[in-house]
RNA sequence: GGGCCCUUCGUCUAUCGGUUAGGACAUCAGAUUUUCAAUCUGGGAAGAGGGGUUCGACUCCCCUAGGGCCUGCCA
């Protein structure tokens, strides 16, 4: 069976190599969304072969950002240095066949050669391609891909179209590293033919490398997956991606406050589009989604869009949800909550949660709510509390007492009432209320602080600051 | 140096030879107004440059410019 009518295989393959960047993120998103579209199936592979720079925390970095993102792969991971053996063993097989070859190079007489190829305008040769290895077998070597010398390579790119590479261009790729270690491009053939994989879906970073795979397929004997190649993910200004543009890795959103679905539906949109689709849901994007229509240009990460996308999610999320993130928002801010701190944000989350475009700005929204009595109020607040504003504060408060419909539609004709009866503009009052309810901390309207404080806090406040000192 | 990829409003994108080049975010103006938001209405904003092909090009071809990737015993 060829690779094209088999059930569909997708796979992300990072290698663990530091944090998770946002690029990888969004490759897994699309071999996700291409692997839920076909019915097939999503596999994760870890692709450590760098046993130097290779991490077991980096693994679990990944196997978070993964979960966190609700990308989870259909099977455990396949840790790709687990299976140096296999690979090995058809390097080996390669050898034996005289599709590869043993090089004795010296690291520098590679590195005069990488000079004199540059110079030349050419890629680098072994002198020991065609030459029968003196066995004297005690020397170091590395084991290389014998590929053609003529001849082209095409690839038949999903994305990017037919590309096409002269043999002479690729050079003959390490297999087998001088300590017997596989290499990637050795490791990724095997491995994706191995795992069965039907759709390689990755970053064009590697476009140049598929035309030397594709050999080495061949070589092999293995019938090639198709390719996709996606391109790369930049900064706002156009840039590779990198630490000065903020984040770049999936924890870092999450920390700040990003939502997995909001992180989901922009990611899916950069590189990709379904007609003027903006906000769709994650089923809604499996039924749309394609390899074939992803954009072929690299696209920029831009704050403003993810915020507005994160505004969205924070919207339609579900309000203990939110209450959870606040909760650890304001733990991490040193901020400890009193016993009623969830029934308050729970009060608190549906008034403000429009105007949040993360839930780290939610739990700023939800601060005023969760103050303790009695308020410190500022130099600021001190000056609005005139002998005037006392008085009107305590009037309203006895209408407030009276007040039966303690929702934001009742409060707002209760201080439209007020406003009315003392023949005022909310302007007389509302910020010296606002400072008695709300402190400093920015709040909702009036109306809605106190729907969100309910009436025996809310007066509370107002008493506490009119019994205050002058 | 060589090979390959990319190029529509500030940004993400639609268009798949014939459109007043559409949408979203951002931005600007106005409305609302008790702060910050939110909300509503309206506006400005684009085919990198140059050649072709064609009755007709954002769309196809070539060149140039700019950006990116590979050129590692990294992945």
């Amino acid at each position: 069976m060829s690779a094209s009518n088999r059930p569909v295989v997708t796979r992300i393959a990072p290698s663990p190599t530091g944090s998770m960047h946002i690029g990888t993120a969004r490759t897994a998103l699309f071999n996700w969304l291409y692997a839920r579209h076909t019915g097939g199936t999503y596999l994760l592979r870890i692709e450590d072969t760098d046993r130097e720079r290779s991490t077991e925390a980096a693994v679990g970095v990944i196997l978070e950002g993964l979960k966190w993102l609700g990308l989870e792969a259909d099977a455990p991971p396949v840790f790709q240095h687990a299976r140096a053996d296999r690979h090995k063993a058809e390097v080996l097989r390669l050898l034996d066949e005289g599709r590869a070859y043993r090089c004795f190079m010296s690291v520098e007489e590679l590195a005069a050669e990488r000079e004199r190829a540059r110079a030349e305008g050419r890629t680098i040769r072994s002198p020991w391609r065609d030459r029968d290895a003196p066995v004297s077998s005690n020397d170091p070597f590395v084991v290389r891909f014998k590929g053609p010398l003529e001849g082209e390579t095409v690839v038949d790119d999903l994305i990017k179209g037919t590309v096409t590479f002269a043999n002479k261009e690729l050079d003959d790729l390490v297999l087998l590293r001088t300590d017997g270690a596989p290499t990637y491009n050795l490791a990724v053939v095997v491995d994706d033919h191995d795992m069965a994989i039907t759709h390689v879906i990755r970053g064009d970073d590697h476009l140049s490398n598929t035309a030397r795979q594709t050999l080495i397929y061949q070589a092999m004997g293995y019938d090639l997956p198709a390719f996709g190649h996606l391109p790369m993910i930049h900064g706002e200004d156009g840039a590779k991606l990198s630490k000065r543009h903020g984040a770049q890795a999936v924890g870092e959103f999450a920390d700040m406050g990003y939502l997995p679905e909001a992180m989901r539906n922009y990611l899916a949109r950069l590189g990709w589009g379904h007609g003027d689709e903006e906000l769709f849901t994650d089923s809604q994007a499996i039924t749309w989604f394609d390899v074939k229509d992803c954009i072929r240009s690299p696209a920029r990460l831009d704050w403003a869009k993810i915020a507005h996308v994160n505004n969205h999610y924070i919207r339609l999320a579900d309000e203990g949800r939110l209450a959870d993130l606040v909760t650890v928002a304001i733990a991490a801010n040193g901020e400890a909550g009193g016993e009623d701190t969830r029934a308050r944000l729970m009060a608190t989350i549906p008034l403000v949660r429009d105007g949040a475009k993360t839930t780290l700005e939610l739990a700023e929204l939800c601060r005023f709510a969760l103050l303790k009595r009695p308020l410190a109020l500022t130099e600021k607040g001190l000056a609005l509390l005139t002998q005037e504003t006392r008085g009107r504060l305590a009037r309203l408060a006895q209408s407030l007492v009276c007040a039966d419909d303690w929702t934001v539609a009742g409060l707002t004709a209760t201080l439209r009432a007020f406003a009315e009866n003392e023949n005022i503009g909310f302007g007389k009052f509302g910020p010296a209320l606002r400072a008695v309810l709300a402190g400093v901390a920015p709040g909702p309207d009036l109306a809605s602080a106190l729907a969100a404080l309910g009436k025996i806090e809310s007066l509370a406040r107002i008493n506490d600051a009119l019994s205050q000192s002058q």
